[in-house]
DNA sequence: AAACTTTACTTGATATGTCAATTATTTCAA
DNA sequence: TTGAAATAATTGACATATCAAGTAAAGTTT
């Protein structure tokens, strides 16, 4: 136990590392030239329109100078445009491109792939607890 | 169950992120002016005395790239130096400074605090299964 | 309305992550 | 024993993480 201690977060963060490194792998192998964190924050705003840079940091658990370098990206890729919020001029408004919609499509089904082959051999009551412990350490650290 | 599918790898980032930031900024507020990737580095050479770069960065899951930069921001820090190693000149010998192994010997109390803080509420039982699935997911991945 | 506070976003600095290319050295094989 | 392959570490380029400081706009107080 005193062991496991130690050991739980290094698998926390070994696991989600090689995770991203094999979704991103993935990717590549398919010809698509985006990032997983790229590709989160175009489907975040296509699932939540109307939603604001700093609502998009705390929905995808980034920093918000993080969201403005990746959407400054995306803008420069052409998946994404902005445009001031004329409502609150602070706040933009952010539109996901055609050839944005079209990759997310296209990825989709590789990041349901992806996900399925992390999880292969695990079954739903583990996975449950699992991620309730994980909930938990969520809490613990706020 | 689709959903949970979904969310657990939301949720494994999501926990090692706010560790990691839960961490650092107690560190931060006990004066230390170490990150968690640095202290991790020093300790790993301070069990394995003749651990090469190549190896540390498996044991520690980071590219040597990175442990390369690490280990030279942890010269600059007076915590580490290193020295060709006469047996095999592409290697290097890592030494752990006095005051390295000062600041490890200060931190690691806080380390401990952190993780049970981390763990409060989460029994041993869980705690295990947790751990099972993040090395399954591990295996996954490879 | 003017001053103050808060909010949204950006930018700079530094650390780390990832991949690819490079250098130096060693090992292996013909 | 020499030439090819493998290994250890570094470096460059770019993406992301984190903190702090800065700018602009909106909201609040008096």
């Amino acid at each position: 136990m005193e062991k496991l201690n130690n050991i739980i977060f290094y698998n926390i963060d070994h696991s989600i590392r090689l995770y991203r490194m094999y979704a991103q792998k993935k990717l590549r192998e398919h010809g698509f030239k985006i990032t997983i964190d790229q590709w989160l924050v175009i489907k975040c705003i296509l699932e939540n329109p109307t939603i604001t840079q700093h609502e998009l940091s705390a929905l995808v658990f980034k920093d918000n100078a993080s969201v403005t370098r990746i959407i400054d990206l995306l803008i420069k890729a052409k998946y994404l445009e902005k445009e001031i919020n004329p409502e609150d001029r602070r706040k933009f408004m952010l539109h996901v491109t055609k050839s944005g919609e079209e990759i997310i499509k296209k990825v989709q089904e590789i990041v349901l792939q992806n996900r399925s082959n992390a999880l292969k051999g695990i079954d739903a009551k583990e996975l449950e607890i699992a991620d309730s412990v994980l909930r938990k350490i969520i809490q613990n650290c706020k």
